[in-house]
RNA sequence: GGAUGGGUUCCCGAGCGGCCAAAGGGAGCAGACUGUAAAUCUGCCGUCACAGACUUCGAUGGUUCGAAUCCAUCCCCAUCCA
């Protein structure tokens, strides 16, 4: 076990078995289910730290791939890690850059040793093994670092699926022998695409290996949600019960809800963020295309059940107008508002476990 | 009064006898976005009874099998000269 590290499950939802816990880092603690916002580049787009925390945030993801290419994990260490480089002094995740190299396309080679790939900067040749996935993680400096994996995409061949699961299995006892840094805690990911015994073959082998948490990758790749949920639900009774679970790349309300009643306790998704940068609100009564010509004369709040500061203070006609007049003040603000209502949904959530009626309340999150 | 260059679909702007309902922008409208190459991308954008038809390129008249494109007259606009 990692120094400072814990995870402590509070309670189980009687309703749905869903989870309630603690997870504690050095950095401070995390009451699960979270959703962890997706700061890719040492920075959550268009949100400044400070806010950042206002609105709850307890933990942020940034990532290796981007980092290690700019500016430089050596830079960051020099920095005093990513917490002193981007003033952030709460939890951090980062994810290995897995995901990243593999959907660059197909200008990489893959061994089992590791893999080649392009910068999408300038084109130059970098090579990634498990080993440099940790040291770059190291360097970095975050809480909680990932395993390297190999993300297998959606469709995929069940040939090539469990070829990349068996890699990903090898590479994970690689980043377990390569990580030193005892002030970090490390997830092991379980892949096996859209195959339930693949799925289950994973999970095993993942959960032998010990690791502090267990990651669940390969899925919201672009499959249906069902699909996502039998996958889920194959693997929920495999899942050590004394670690945290992470759903990575999840999600929009419904998945996150789904998530968590299917034994989730963490989560990281770009879609608050990235919708809001593109106009789009998440709100109490669904999605809102805040650019449409609806919400011209919209003098009410983006959503009226909602208190953060852009909902408190400003009204969708306005934010429509900095949208098309492509204010930079608009993505700042649905971001915000997008931020704090999947948080306050995370909040709802824990709320229902506690009252053991997480089903009912399902029901009310309909998108 | 004279000279020259112009008037194109909401705007800018290409076209200069058929392949033109008319390039390309912009604006407008809508959609997508799930471990961020994304403040991005995609679609629609004259009208309709819409695999077709009809009406449009300052106005009118003409030449031609056929005109936004050629000719004539007129009306505007810009610049220059008196």
């Amino acid at each position: 076990m990692p120094n400072g590290f814990s995870f402590k499950l509070l309670k189980e939802c009687r309703q749905t078995g869903a989870r309630l816990g603690v997870l504690t880092t050095p950095h401070g603690i995390i009451k699960t289910p979270c959703f962890m916002p997706v700061g890719t580049q040492a920075t959550v787009k268009a949100v400044m730290p400070k806010d950042l925390a206002d609105i709850g945030a307890e933990i942020i993801l940034s990532n290796t791939y981007h980092l290690y290419l700019r500016p430089g994990d050596a830079l960051v260490r020099s920095a005093g890690g990513l917490h002193s480089f981007m003033s952030w002094d709460r939890p951090i995740l980062t994810d290995s850059g897995g995901f990243q190299v593999f959907s660059l396309g197909d200008t990489n080679r893959i061994t089992d040793d590791g893999v080649e790939f392009r910068s999408h900067l300038d084109g130059s040749k970098h090579y990634f093994t498990p080993e440099k996935a940790i040291e770059i993680q190291e360097n970095l400096g975050a809480d909680i670092i990932m395993a390297f994996d190999e993300c297998a995409p959606y469709p995929a061949s069940r040939e090539y699926t469990e070829q990349a699961m068996k890699r990903t299995h090898e590479w994970a006892k690689r980043c377990k022998t390569a990580h030193k840094r005892d002030d970090q805690a490390l997830f092991g990911i379980i892949q096996g695409g859209m195959y339930k015994d693949l799925r289950l073959e994973s999970t095993k082998a993942i959960t032998d290996m010990d690791f502090f948490g267990v990651a669940v990758g390969g899925l919201s790749v672009g499959e249906p949600k069902e699909l996502m949920y039998e996958m889920l639900e194959a693997i929920r009774d495999e899942l050590p019960k004394e670690k945290p679970h992470y759903l990575m790349g999840v999600g929009s309300p419904d998945c996150l809800v789904n998530g968590v009643m299917r034994g989730i306790d963490m989560f990281d998704c770009v879609l608050p963020t990235r919708a809001a940068r593109n106009g789009l609100a998440l709100t109490s009564t669904g999605r809102k295309m805040l650019r449409n010509a609806e919400y011209k004369n919209d003098f009410s709040p983006i959503d009226e059940s909602c208190d953060c500061y852009a909902c408190r203070n400003f009204t969708a006609a306005y934010i429509r107008h900095l949208i098309k007049a492509e204010e930079i003040l608009a993505a700042q603000l649905i971001t915000l508002h997008n931020l704090k209502f999947t948080l306050n949904l995370m909040e709802r959530i824990r709320e229902a476990i506690l009252s053991d009626s997480l089903a009912d309340f399902a029901l009310s999150v309909t998108y």
